[in-house]
DNA sequence: GTCTATACGTAGATAGAC
DNA sequence: GTCTATCTACGTATAGAC
């Protein structure tokens, strides 16, 4: 009970709370969340089974804290440009860019949300995070949106509409990103990426 | 041996045949190839699990048959168009709007695409026919793009990233159409799905 | 805190009856 | 052609040793 053994211990702990963590953000990304076994994340984590239900009492609640966290990265984009003296359309363009570096660098992040967005046998308290945290994604965009259209710098039309195409595109991006080379021709160069620019993205809003 | 027999047994084949498939796209587009149950499919198509191996040896079997039909689907949309006399441009918006019709009524079959594109615990033949004939469809895609930009009609830029852009929209609708209301205000009318107009798709391409 | 060994449930596939 | 019963494998979660 020395204070010293109790600090180190937790620090242990975070230590491997956050190795899980990461590890199953790639399992849970490439293979959804049944096909998932606890030995996959162990062996990318460097641990064994056992120790994975010594963190988290199930398979579910592992899922739910990579899904809460990869939604909590996505929403970040929005606050970190508020403050910086932009206009809507600076915005838009700074909020396109970094979510399209987001897909080249991690494109996990966005599959996994995939993931329990289209498969029904996701846990549902991770379904509940994803509509009321997306919810807040849909509502910032709409109101950066709204504010480009009152400016004359986004295209006229339904607000919400523009938004969802807007967040399709990038949500399939982040699936022909890993796909890639399947469907592109194979005389590319190596070093390139399948996401596209910036503004190939934002003609959708575009007035 | 009765040619009447085997007539009316051959019927009789090729009608469960089809019910299985029916019933087993729905519920790998929900579910995915790992969670889907074999019960599952016997349960959507009225019949006992012992039958469902009396037609497919596996349930990869009945994975990849539904892949397939998918994709057959998905190709069709170009054939039907080329005979018109219609030149690049009228064609784009023709295979959008049917594109967009088919994700409203028959959402099912490009999200088991998706299961598959994105599921890498899916049977390899299934993950081939889709990059083999997800290639022509690119292909498809970029011709009408490059004769569309010849005549002045789309927007110039890489016809192969813009090819890519406009799939991964028409691939993130998909998601969003069954994730739908989750993201939107709740006093949308009911009525109202959440498939966007083809003219804010076609914005991505027009000149 | 970490591991190995075990119990339990579940689901794919087979065999045999009707 | 169709069903029910069974065999078998695998994966989650637990228990107990170190």
């Amino acid at each position: 009970m020395s204070p010293r053994t109790s600090l180190s211990n937790q620090k242990i702990r975070d230590e491997r709370h956050d190795q899980i963590l990461h590890a199953a953000l790639k399992v849970f990304a490439y293979k959804g969340f049944k096909a998932t076994k606890i030995s996959d994340i162990a062996a990318g984590a460097g641990i064994s089974q056992g120790l994975i239900h010594h963190y988290f009492a199930s398979k579910k609640e592992v899922f739910t804290a990579v899904v809460e966290r990869a939604l909590i990265g996505a929403l970040a984009v929005f606050d970190e440009n508020e403050p910086a003296g932009m206009d809507a359309w600076e915005q838009l363009v700074r909020i396109t860019g970094q979510m399209l570096d987001g897909l080249v660098v991690h494109p996990e992040y966005m599959l996994v949300l995939t993931q329990s967005l289209v498969n029904q046998e996701t846990p549902p308290e991770a379904g509940k995070l994803v509509a009321s945290l997306g919810q807040k994604v849909q509502a910032n965009l709409v109101a950066l949106i709204k504010a480009g259209q009152a400016a004359g710098q986004v295209a006229g039309g339904d607000p919400e509409e523009l938004a969802l195409s807007f967040i399709a595109v990038i949500q399939g991006l982040a699936v022909t990103q890993f796909t890639q080379g399947l469907f592109t021709a194979s005389q590319q160069p190596a070093a390139s990426n399948f996401i596209p620019a910036p503004a190939i993205i934002l003609r959708l809003l575009k007035a």
